[in-house]
DNA sequence: TTCTGTATAAACTGATCAGTTCACTTCGAG
DNA sequence: CTCGAAGTGAACTGATCAGTTTATACAGAA
């Protein structure tokens, strides 16, 4: 004990719990997902379970905050700031585009939004530690752009909403809606460039 | 027979259902719902609910597809089309904003969203009598103003959806995940006016 | 009056599922 | 070698719920 591992709350079968819930849920939303199945994809009796997490929404919630950290982090991180300004932005919007259309970004936005009124604490985290996070992003970006000239924007944050929305026409609703499960890239471009477009007509110098 | 009522698909007791379905699985959901509550709130048997419904599904879906055209009716019909178009264009974001942000847009977006998955018909029922309707209105306005010189657009669905979104911009992902359930008329015409500006910055004349 | 179609209440079936309990195993530390 | 913590599997409880059935009521039309 006097070393090594501190980070794990419990016993060595919390991550493997967690990733058998990560699966059920993600595939069969909070309500389809049965306990059972979540322990035998686990390759865990429910009674491990149990001993781990209180009852089935704890479970979850946990679950989906653990995904949710992990996808932020991955995100928004190789943009080369450096570069002007609507190079920066398509390639942001690019990222916002491919995470929207992505199986995982569609499952537990489903998820999030249909339990978020039983659960409003899952809708929040949620919202933390995905939305905003690459909402206070993209206004540190816009900031170093004002410096340098490039921008110029009056209301900041909701240029940053703007943006994000703007990368989800077409797409987003048609994918939410299963009118769509998968896009060409001529269909990504066509939004990323609209966006970038439309937004640089606004805010560019 | 010969005069009178040809609409109705089956007996009196018809409506009663439909409006017992609207107040149960909207406030509950569709899991949330039970057959028992509905049959309750429509004042009517479970057999004579049994009777007009094959299951539970095609009921949901009856009362979803029915509010979607109520309404899409009621929506995007008093908009003065001869203003100029950034009034027209004010107009339209005033009743998209007011209807994102409506109790019952929320609460059948999260349904819709949450059940799609588990039946796709849904979705793309939704999506027809929904979005895809304020999508071509929006086009028919764009084309007028284009013959009257007014806009300069490409891509007229892109236009379209993008405009849509941007009337989504911050208030929508606050309403989705539970952030805030109301939002003052200056929240509100924060995101209308900046909607409109952006997007004649970019299709304005 | 009688027949028919629509309605009802209530009991019932069959199934699912969250969460608990229990008798038993495994394994590492002292 | 033994103790105890962590894990297992299977049975069990209690509850909910979709959908069915049955026996009954009541209307208007023939």
């Amino acid at each position: 004990m006097p070393d090594g591992t501190i980070e794990q709350k419990k016993g060595r079968k919390f991550d493997q719990v967690l990733a058998g819930a990560r699966q059920v849920f993600l595939s069969d939303g909070f309500d389809g997902a049965s306990v059972d199945d979540i322990a035998r994809a686990a390759g865990v009796s429910k009674a491990t379970l149990y001993s781990y997490f209180p009852d089935k929404r704890f479970l979850f919630m946990q679950m989906a905050k653990t995904e949710c950290q992990r996808q932020a982090e991955t995100t928004l991180e190789a943009v080369d700031i450096a570069a002007p300004i609507e190079t920066v932005l398509r390639d942001i919007a690019s990222q916002m585009v491919n995470f929207i259309t992505s199986e995982f970004g569609q499952r537990i936005f489903r998820i999030c939004v249909g339990e978020s009124d039983r659960f409003p604490e899952l809708g929040r985290e949620f919202y933390e530690s995905g939305p905003k996070m690459v909402r206070d992003r993209m206004v540190d970006v816009f900031h170093l752009a004002i410096e340098r000239g490039e921008l110029q924007i009056d209301d900041v944050t909701l240029a940053a909403d703007q943006f994000h929305e703007l990368c989800k026409a077409d797409l987003f609703p048609r994918m939410v809606f299963s009118m769509a499960s998968e896009f060409t890239e001529a269909e990504k471009m066509r939004v990323v460039d609209g966006a970038v477009d439309v937004f640089m007509a606004r805010y560019g110098v």
